[in-house]
RNA sequence: GCCCGAGUGGCGGAAUUGGUAUACGCGUUCGACUUAAAAUCGAAUGGUGAAAACCAUAUGGGUUCAAGUCCCAUCUCGGGCACCA
């Protein structure tokens, strides 16, 4: 009696991969038949000084299910890794330690390998990269000059996101609900020159493509929403009036009495006055605007301002840039100051007030809006608070009262007729427009505004550009240098890459520049002869990963990016696997394929054709796993304690479906590892055999049902299949035959104990196909109900099975059936194909 | 508020095309082996009921010979976006 031993099995195993170089790819010869290349990854990990964690084990293993699974049926498989490397994590250690960050990434590393060895994942280790490796990120500052060179990496002074703790800016997908990612801490505004990719210029292409991808719903609609399309117009509005003549505060209560003040004559203009633009996805309701409002970063408001209004205009506007985007939201009540000065709504020639209100955000459209109070919920609320006028110009159609009644606001009337419908309707109040429907109106209204010049139709985005400085020492130097004018200069491609200076504290310098800046003698550069000065910031680490899957086709090319006649080979990437950055990453790296692709680097504009996005494993307490509330299970912990690698990873992919978070149980598992110890005991301490007949229906089913629920991702259920089988095998007994299926199809999950089955039973590990003429056994059950109600079973042959008439004579023969006839005729006797029921209506 | 996703035994979950609801695993109970325990093996296990049967897939309706699955409404939970004009 042999004792399954998956220590001592997986050791051996883990020898002869290492030694065999088992899972390096390659380029199949074949000329016979069409071969396919497979290309797999996970999202590479950020090696942590904590090692792999079980939701690691998860997203690893689904990887290497599929490696395996496609490398068993022949077919060229490309499955790398890599580690992303750069980050805050490493430069705080070091700050704190003095130990450089290469030093600890490394080990850290080192250490991430050997665990992901001791798996015994299916990774060809010949292909690893590392992204804060000078070797690679030469390359990454290469794909940033690409960009530069074509005006899609650009300098813009702004307000940015600037995370206090950490000492740097931050992007708007770092910002979770106005705090810092990583530290948690309340973001500020801070404006400064900084560096953006615009990924806006693909905006359309990257919304557009997304319903062609096989990825989950729930990443794709994430990712339209923060693309976010509106379709509408832009409109100009003139001055009417400068501050002075008609401004100041009285005249502004005056303008609170209503519509019959507004539309006076405009006073002498003694300035010239910019027109305010806006963005509208309603420019049917134009009609209906009755005041404009300027978000308090607008560069038109110290223009345009009257003088009586200055002061307490700039006052709130400098309060309102200070407040956090926290106590913006917090404060619900609406605030806001008029600046004494109107405009002329083009389509009335009405006189309107320009307010200033931090309700009107800077980075959306214009940063300007024209307020329709009538059919705008904020401007609704705006109007009520400081008396504006409202005139509805649409009306509620009367059909689908009660449901826009619930939809309302506030419930308040005015003159008997409820406000501020949002929906669509007729226009009234609307002069040549009265009586079109709101919905068809906007097209001749933009038309109408467009014949005056004064607006056009208009696209705008959600999407921000892409801003990528980071004042931190440790990321990827951004290769620029700036002349004595401070005009930035590419760093030409043969002084690349530029690498960090070494410096002795890793602590950003006081005026918020990185550490780099600490390196006098680096940031010294001679371009074409003239002295320049480095840029200190580096890029966001989300960069370094905007291309990495293409690296991973030639790892180690000297002279490119990527080779070539490999990314042809092998890219794009067929299935990519992750549970985390939704948006961020997965947008970015489809925003540099449509680029490197317009630039002919690269033969495809989407990087990833299907996307698996796993679920988190959390605490058996059903908490997210966490050091300090000390319920992180280690993965280390439990193959050691002697369950062993197969033992875990089959697990992982038992515990349910892989999309979807999973509590860890610490009994559950010892369910597995008895299925394994079963599978061990057939092969090696077999009770009896028998011939490959008495199983054949089992074993082509498995076959079927495994090799089916891969192609899906259905690892939970493929499992608990080969469970079935094996519990089938223990009752029957088991041929050769049956343990060789069985160990081939347990390969992907538990690949140390198959090879070591498949070693015993003399057998190669090539996927095995069924026989579906198998699958039928001799004699069937059928199901007969009555009314639908399961009363009796059929046992039939299967040539009988299409006796329409002689199984409704069996099933009508069957006792409980005759209770319920209760003597007499059927109704209706229905016998769907293919379903092997009968269903009886009385 | 808007947009996704999901609600099935004591628990994790299965049911892929409308056709036997609860596969597989955990747990529990009983039995075998053992001086005993663990391990292992076998059996049972949605609820009520002696049985026949009835009731069960968040709730309420509907379509259908037949609904976990399709349609309408409601509730709850999870996720994304959120003063985006």
């Amino acid at each position: 009696m042999q004792k399954y031993d998956p220590i001592k099995i997986e050791e051996k195993w883990q020898k002869i991969w290492e030694e065999n170089q088992e899972f390096k790819a390659k380029k199949s010869a074949k000329t016979d038949k069409p071969v396919q290349k497979m290309f797999l990854a996970e999202m590479f990990p950020y090696p942590s000084g904590a090692g792999l964690h079980v939701g690691h084990v998860r997203n690893f293993s689904i990887v290497d299910a599929l490696t395996r699974f496609y490398t068993q049926q022949k077919l060229d498989v490309l499955r790398p890794f890599g580690y992303d490397t750069f980050g805050l994590p490493a430069e705080n250690y070091a700050i704190k330690t003095g130990i450089s960050p290469e030093i600890a990434t490394k080990q850290n590393i080192d250490n991430f390998r050997k665990q992901a060895k001791r798996l015994g994942f299916a990774i060809d280790w010949s292909r690893e990269i590392n992204t804060s490796d000078p070797k690679y990120y030469k390359w990454t500052q290469w794909c940033f000059l690409k960009l530069f060179e074509k005006g899609l990496a650009y300098q813009k002074e702004s307000y940015q996101w600037w995370c206090p703790v950490d000492q740097t800016v931050l992007a708007n997908e770092q910002v979770e609900n106005g705090h810092c990612w990583r530290c948690g801490t309340e973001v500020e505004k801070k404006k400064m020159k900084q560096w953006f990719f615009k990924i806006t210029a693909y905006a359309d292409e990257l919304l557009s493509e997304i319903d062609s991808l096989d990825w989950p719903e729930k990443i794709k609609t994430a990712q339209k929403n923060w693309i976010g399309r509106s379709e509408g117009a832009e409109i100009s509005f003139e001055i009417a009036e400068a501050g002075g003549a008609a401004g100041g505060t009285p005249a502004a209560r005056n303008e609170r009495s209503g519509v019959s003040t507004v539309g006076e004559t405009a006073g002498d203009r003694t300035r010239v006055l910019p027109n305010i633009k806006v963005f509208t996805t309603r420019p049917d309701t134009i009609f209906g605007a009755t005041f404009l409002v300027l978000a308090p970063e607008h560069p038109a408001i110290v223009k345009i301002v009257s003088d009586d209004a200055r002061e307490k205009v700039l006052e709130y506007c400098k309060n309102a840039i200070k407040k956090s985007e926290i106590e913006r939201q917090e404060n619900k009540e609406k605030t806001g100051v008029f600046t004494g000065t109107y405009a002329i709504n083009p389509a009335t020639g009405k006189k309107i007030p320009i307010w200033v209100s931090d309700y009107v955000l800077m980075g959306y459209g214009e940063g300007a809006i024209m307020a329709v109070p009538a059919h705008d919920e904020r401007d609704f609320e705006f109007a009520n608070k400081f008396e504006l006028p409202v005139i509805e110009v649409i009306e509620k159609p009367e059909t689908d009262e009660d449901v826009d009644a619930v939809s309302m606001s506030s419930g308040e009337k005015i003159d008997g007729k409820k406000i501020c419908y949002h929906g669509e309707g007729k226009l009234i109040n609307s002069d040549r427009f009265n009586g079109i429907d709101s919905s068809d109106a906007r097209e001749g209204i933009i038309n109408w505004l467009e014949e005056m010049k004064v607006g056009k139709s208009r696209v705008t985005y959600k999407m921000r550009d892409w801003l990528i400085s980071r004042q931190r020492y440790w990321g990827c130097p951004i290769p620029i240098a700036y002349d004595k004018d401070g005009n930035p200069h590419a760093i030409p491609e043969d002084q690349l890459p530029v690498i960090h200076p070494e410096v002795s504290d890793y602590a950003p310098d006081s005026t918020g520049r990185s550490a780099l800046a600490k390196a006098k003698d680096w940031l010294k550069v001679t371009i074409d002869g003239e002295e320049m000065t480095r840029e200190t910031d580096t890029l966001d680490g989300y960069a370094c990963s905007s291309w990495y899957l293409w690296r991973y086709v030639s790892p180690d090319c000297e002279t490119a990016a990527w080779d070539p006649e490999e990314i042809k080979y092998w890219a794009p990437t067929d299935i990519y696997c992750g549970g985390d950055h939704a948006v961020a990453h997965l947008l970015y790296i489809r925003f540099w394929c449509k680029f490197f692709a317009d630039e002919g680097y690269l033969p495809f504009r989407e990087p990833i054709k299907k996307l698996l996005y796993n679920g988190y494993i959390n605490a058996p307490d059903g908490k997210k796993m966490s050091k300090s509330k000390g319920n992180v299970i280690d993965p280390l912990d439990v193959i050691n304690s002697g369950y062993g690698a197969d033992t875990l990873r089959t697990y992982e992919l038992f515990i349910g479906p892989y999309n979807e978070d999973a509590a860890w149980s610490t009994k559950a598992i010892g369910g597995v590892y008895r299925f394994l110890t079963r599978c061990f005991n057939l092969t090696f301490n077999p009770e009896k055999t028998v011939e490959a007949e008495v199983n054949v229906v089992i074993r082509n089913k498995t076959v079927k049902k495994v090799t089916e629920d891969m192609h899906r991702a259905g690892f939970n259920t493929a499992v608990a299949a080969l469970m079935e089988f094996v519990n089938e095998l223990y009752k029957n007994g088991a041929s050769t035959e049956d343990l060789t299926v069985l160990a081939k199809l347990l390969k992907p999950f538990a690949p140390h104990l198959a090879s070591e089955m498949l070693e015993e039973l003399k057998a190669d590990d090539e996927w095995p196909t069924w026989d579906e003429s198998a699958l039928v056994a001799d004699t069937v059950e059928v199901v007969i109900q009555v009314n639908g109600k399961l009363r009796a079973k059929l046992s039939v042959a299967v040539d009988e099975l299409a006796d329409t008439d002689k199984l409704t004579e069996m099933a009508l023969a069957e006792e409980n059936v005759k209770k319920y006839l209760n003597g007499g005729e059927p109704k209706k006797v229905i016998i769907p194909p293919k379903a092997k029921l009968i269903n009886i209506v009385v």
